[in-house]
RNA sequence: GCCCCCAUCGACUAGCGGUCCAGGUCGCGGCCCUUUCAAGGCUGAAGCACGGGUUCGAAUCCCGUUGGGGGCACCA
């Protein structure tokens, strides 16, 4: 039998990081196996929906590069088929009702139990269970009810998801029991955590798809990362594109431990994929996030800049601050231009009338001037990196000071040297 | 309180009875390179929660303890 797996996510919110990790888990598995991975929304609370939810979840899916298969199917359009099964339950005996809700009679002997992918065989004694409701009194049925009736209906074949669901399991077993229907393979993958090793919440910062991309992490980072979290195909392999995740994932060497998220190897590797694109691919992330995000910059100088600090940040939210002053006016703070007048104006003198002007010539140029005033490098050159990027920390001073172009780097250079004294 | 799950460096993990005085990656320390910041190179510290078993032999298997987490809704 094919494969076919799904995820689940009720529609309260954005997406969260928690809910991606075992899309993308459902994902891989699907994909390896050649088979079918679905989204079914499970709106049956609509006291909690939020209207843009399911646009949202699907765009996070789609930027994490998770494409699900056939369309998007809803709780709530089943909800008829559910109330039928139902009663027919309480016409059964296997049901019964309770002050206009109807209830589910679990087994009071015995156990039931699963093999677990992830977890091997889990055992929970029946008396433990207790009745549930299947439909509430409105006559809307709850999500342990509805939830494994629609796997059935679906031809769900492995259900894959966190392991907070480990203690539902039991109950949605029986019901499938009850309907007689062939019960899928589960497999509780691991929850992930924040730093603080409690549930990733809003006090962690980031918990959203949607931050990450809004803090400019790439997705291929995201679903490495992610990947990585609970799951690993040997105990050297780090940074694996989507390609190799697809071609190596083995859901049977998911970890049954809960993860930390670790928002610094998270910008390490970032990082890494950033340094990885090509030149104009990078450039070309860098215009759609900076447009993503409120910037109207010039694509064209963004592009011109962008390789000198491809190298140098970690997440795409980093270029404003970094490269900022090749798009607006400076303001060098005054302590960090002292006694760098000197230099400033010597500077100014050797680029005047430099030619050609360009990287090369520059740094010749200044590196001669620094020697005429017996200054090291890092003495002379750190006033006119102030005085030109408005900053102590900035890309490559002479290649920077290239694509400033000459008039922007004098005038900067002797605006420094007044304020300088 | 009851039920369930989990337990290797600070973090993510490799390890599935001997090849492990435990390997890789992030982070951290040191050195080198260097116009700042990164990147890069070299290098160092750092772990099998504890206690019992089983076995010739245990990080690996079993039991218990402790610690952490999740669930116990007419939420999903």
């Amino acid at each position: 039998m094919a494969v076919r797996v799904r995820i689940a996510p009720s529609p309260t919110g954005l997406l969260h990081i928690g809910t991606a990790s075992t899309a993308l888990f459902n994902w891989l598995f699907a994909r390896h196996e050649g088979g079918e991975f679905r989204l079914r929304i499970e709106n049956t609370d609509t006291s909690r929906e939020v209207a843009e939810a399911v646009d949202q979840i699907q765009d996070s899916l789609r930027w994490l590069g998770l494409d699900w298969d056939g369309p998007v199917t809803f709780q709530l359009d089943r909800m008829d088929d559910c109330r039928r099964l139902a009663e027919q339950l309480v016409a059964e005996g296997k049901a019964y009702e309770d002050e206009g809700a109807i209830r589910f009679r679990m087994p009071d002997e015995g156990v039931t139990a699963w093999d677990d992918v992830v977890r091997g065989r889990v055992e929970v004694r029946n008396e433990t269970i207790e009745d549930l409701v299947i439909v509430r009194s409105d006559g809307r049925p709850t999500y342990n009810f509805a939830s494994p009736l629609e796997d059935v209906w679906d031809g769900i074949t492995h259900v894959i998801r966190g392991d907070d669901h480990i203690s539902n399991t039991p109950k949605q077993l029986n019901i499938i029991s009850a309907v007689a229907a062939d019960v899928p393979v589960y497999a509780h993958v691991p929850m992930i955590f924040g730093m603080d090793g409690k549930k990733l919440s809003k006090r962690h910062g980031a918990q959203a798809v949607e931050d990450f991309r809004a803090a400019g992490y790439l997705p291929e980072t995201m679903m490495n990362f992610l990947a990585l979290l609970g799951w690993a195909p040997d105990g050297e392999t780090t940074i694996m594109n989507r390609e190799e995740l697809l071609r190596r994932f083995d859901l049977t060497r998911v970890s049954p431990s809960p993860a930390q998220f670790d928002y610094r190897k998270l910008d390490w590797m970032n990082g890494v994929y950033l340094r990885e694109l090509p030149p104009e691919e990078f450039a070309h992330r860098l215009l759609l996030w900076l447009g993503e995000n409120g910037y109207d910059w010039p694509a064209e100088l963004v592009t011109r800049t962008a390789p000198l600090v491809q190298e140098k940040i970690a997440k795409l939210s980093e270029f404003p601050g970094f490269a900022g002053f090749f798009f607006g006016d400076v303001e060098p703070g005054q302590a960090d231009l002292d006694g760098g007048a000197p230099m400033l104006a010597a500077a100014d003198e050797a680029l005047a009338s430099l030619e050609p002007f360009d990287a090369t010539a520059i740094e010749a140029a200044l590196r001669d001037t620094a020697d005429r005033l017996g200054l090291k490098p890092r003495q002379a050159f750190q006033p006119i990196r102030v005085a030109v990027t408005g900053s102590r920390v900035s890309p490559g001073l002479f290649e920077s000071i290239e694509l400033l172009g000459r008039e922007t780097t004098l005038s900067r250079l002797r605006a420094a040297a007044g304020a300088a004294g």
